[in-house]
DNA sequence: CTTTCACTTAAGTTTTTATTAACTGAAGAC
DNA sequence: GTCTTCAGTTAATAAAAACTTAAGTGAAAG
């Protein structure tokens, strides 16, 4: 505790109805119960029984009713200051709440994956667009509770529906069968079990029951493919692309392997992910400018992404129809 | 208008929940929810509730709940001095309002004729007992309204029941017929008509129907005996002592003069004022401690007529029942 | 002489606030 | 390991406060 006050001093008798003290403090300066009504978007009425109540409380008189004017009583004229440093000083709080501690420095937090593959080849774009700010990457694997106040934002890939946070999207990902063009001449594809293809499995917990409905789509008995587990999804684009296999595998991280040719998509089906990836954060942090910059950055940037989607999803799958999981 | 606004700065959202604020201003000085219920004099879950409300209206969490403890966000933090002093001010500006702004100066307004006949001879003693004071009278025909905020104390001669004014009786009047003894000689007042006594007329608010009573107690036809009406209290004493005629007085008035044998009583009659002399004023000023030692001497000079009260109904009247009026 | 204006007052309704009671989840006791 | 305790949460409901409506006042303006 680092500051001591006086137990009576908070509940005591003293402190007089608050919200009489508001109506008091703009009819005082007005010098008018209508004005303040209006002011204050009640009746005049409601502004005379807040006075009086607060008249009461304090027992004495503030306010002069003359017949069509309301003058201010000497007690009136000695508290009124009083009343308008306090609520100019509450005013000031909660300014300073809504604003931005830090206007030229922005916090964010993203999986150590992202900010490496994604986030920091991309970032200088970001730098030249708005060079006042000095950006920091806060790599975490564990979701950002804001609760130190250093973080301005999360970048996060999952359902949303955090708890008190919101979380806008900015991309929505795909998964679908992925492999070396190389192994597309050792094995047939339209064949059952895909020719005997291996099949690289990732483990992320999207996935889980996205691999079923694979298997039922392709038509794959998993006793004939040899299957390997992969964790890590830096580890499957490596393998993918080393020829072990095929895989589902997001198109976020394959589309440029896509593009380039490294990777082809062998079979017309894809699954949109349950998952997308988000900006995170507690709600009045969008608020702040250098974030909505930073969130049209990366709206852009995305669309990067989903034009590639476009091309991907039009030709090489050549419009099939879709059976999104779940 | 001594001081402009913002119109909307008093009206805008951006002032939070007041009530919600001063729990949040007794919960973070305590760190807990629960001695803040205490302190407020409420349950718990009402500080919850209250706190909760305060977060969505800033849009942001003020205490980081841990399982059993709560601590105050970076965002709280930097709230509460704000806050704190937001109360500090309002505190400070009652405390001044039930301050005495003149503790060594006491006002007392009251009419001419009591500020000279009664007051002023006694003042004497107060100024010996309270030196610090200095006191002065405001003679006033008229109620003290207090709107000035310069006088402390009215004294007045009534039935109370003033509007926002205390009023504290501190003696009674009776009323009670009177003459100088060397009328006595002349009329035989054991005769119908008081055996034509000329008859002196008080024309105060108060004895309108007492008139009525007399004459129909002591049988007095108003055809018989001469009256002359007389308007000045001070006049009509004049009057019974220069032997005029038989007068309904104030015992307050004509005390000193029974006690002296220059008035006498010569009808076992009295009747008790509808009216009494009061001290008046607003509520909190009879907090203030001049006033309580005005206040109480003002009870112990009464003393003496009260006295004197007793020894003229019990020795002069002889114990006569009393028909009080109305 | 009537109307208007700013405010008051009383009654009734709506909104806010508080209470009660059941629930949560971690810490400490047994 | 299970039970209890503790601080806080939550939902339903009760209580209190605030607001609105409508009628009333008294002085000033038309």
């Amino acid at each position: 505790m680092s500051q001591k006050i006086n137990p009576l001093s908070a509940a005591s008798g003293r402190m007089p109805p608050l919200k009489a003290l508001r109506v008091f403090a703009v009819a005082a300066q007005l010098e008018s119960f209508k004005l303040a009504a209006e002011q204050l978007f009640v009746t005049q009425a409601a502004v005379s029984q807040q006075i009086r109540l607060l008249e009461e409380h304090l027992g004495q008189k503030l306010f002069i009713r003359l017949n069509r004017e309301v003058r201010l009583t000497p007690s009136a004229q000695l508290l009124l200051p009083y009343v308008l440093q306090a609520f100019d000083s509450i005013e000031k709080g909660v300014g300073r709440l809504q604003d931005d501690p830090k206007p030229n420095q922005l916090m964010i937090s993203c999986l150590p994956s992202f900010a490496g593959r994604w986030l920091v080849p991309r970032l200088g774009n970001f730098q030249r667009l708005h060079p006042e700010l000095s950006i920091s990457i806060s790599p975490k694997i564990t979701l950002e509770t804001f609760e130190s106040g250093d973080v301005d934002l999360a970048i996060r890939f999952g359902e949303g529906g955090y708890p008190d946070l919101q979380a806008e999207g900015f991309l929505d990902d795909y998964l679908l069968p992925i492999c070396s063009p190389n192994l597309l001449a050792q094995y047939d594809l339209s064949q059952p079990n895909l020719g005997g293809i291996p099949i690289l499995a990732d483990s992320a917990p999207d996935q889980k029951n996205l691999w079923n409905a694979f298997t039922q789509t392709v038509g794959l008995s998993d006793t004939v493919n040899s299957v390997l587990l992969i964790t890590d999804s830096t580890m499957l684009v490596d393998a993918i692309l080393a020829g072990q296999g095929l895989s589902l595998l997001r198109f976020s991280l394959a589309y440029q392997l896509i593009e380039s040719g490294q990777l082809v998509c062998p079979l017309p089906y894809y699954w949109t992910s349950v998952y997308s990836y988000l900006l995170v954060a507690p709600e009045h942090h969008f608020k702040r400018k250098k974030v909505q910059y930073f969130q049209k950055w990366m709206t852009e940037e995305a669309e990067e992404i989903k034009k590639s989607w476009q091309r991907v999803s039009k030709s090489q799958l050549k419009g099939f129809t879709v059976d999104p999981y779940p």
